[in-house]
DNA sequence: CTTCTCGGGAGGGAGC
DNA sequence: AGCTCCCTCCCGAGAA
């Protein structure tokens, strides 16, 4: 990759963040250090040298960290597809951007039972716990015997003073269904994502797909190629830290 | 009879 | 202080 090309691909980001940074209305704080994720988030060859191009080390002591960026990214994204999902969703929803729901100015949300279910998916660990049935549809099950322990450790992780359990959580799911999170569907314990909130869920969907670079970036083969599969490498080093096996 | 599902409704904690 | 969001908790009822 070209010197031209590194400051192209810098721009992309710096124009996709600064969308990003006016789409959340100041919510998400726009970051003075936003180059240094750039920097990071960019080819591995731009980070380990060539500092006459871009070569802005990450910060020590970063304001955003990876997740929390492709996290706003994949909000964003998924706000530009919630309307056509999510029809029973509730007019004051609709209008309030995902990004805008952060919750505290320090651009940390409240972990949502429907973010946790799909952390557990995507852990092994949880498989006697909860499974999917359809992966690519979002279905999932939770197992007869262990779903207790699951509702229990979401009550823990909740720091919950009283134990939690499948009822009460199921309770929490029969909610999603109006505002389109999941839906309950016929089979016991079985229920399903919707397409809006897998894709926030997978931010690997939004970056595999079109928002950054061809929204920002002129259409080059070789330069489209490297892009995607240093964004892939970027994405993977960050899905392992979260969800090893995801 | 047990297990699971469903929805009403009060209430609480956190953020704004 | 008051409001909203997102559960949490309890309940009765019904289906499988």
């Amino acid at each position: 990759m070209t010197c031209a090309e590194q400051d192209k691909l810098g721009q992309a980001f710096q124009d996709a963040f600064e969308v990003l940074s006016q789409h959340s209305a100041g919510d998400l704080q726009y970051s003075p250090d936003y180059k240094n994720y750039l920097a990071f988030l960019s080819p591995r060859p731009l980070v380990r040298g060539n500092s006459s191009c871009y070569g802005v080390l990450p910060s020590e002591d970063p304001v955003y960290n990876w997740r929390t960026v492709i996290n706003s990214a994949a909000d964003f994204y998924f706000e530009g597809n919630i309307h056509q999902s999510r029809q029973n969703i509730t007019e004051n929803q609709l209008v309030q951007p995902a990004a805008l729901q952060h919750k505290g100015g320090k651009g940390r949300k409240k972990l949502r039972l429907f973010e946790y279910l799909h952390e557990s998916l995507c852990n092994p660990e949880m498989e006697s716990c909860i499974q999917w049935v359809d992966k690519t549809k979002g279905i999932f099950q939770f197992v007869s015997k262990n779903k207790e322990k699951l509702a229990e450790l979401w009550g823990k992780r909740k720091g919950n003073r009283k134990t939690m359990t499948y009822q009460k959580m199921a309770r929490a799911l029969r909610n999603y269904g109006r505002t389109g999170e999941i839906t309950k569907i016929r089979r016991k314990l079985t229920y399903q994502f919707s397409e809006a909130t897998l894709q926030r869920l997978s931010p690997s969907h939004f970056l595999g797909k079109e928002i950054l670079y061809s929204q920002y970036v002129q259409p080059d083969q070789e330069y489209l190629s490297n892009w995607n599969a240093n964004y892939s490498y970027a994405y993977t080093n960050y899905h392992e830290l979260s969800h090893p096996d995801c």
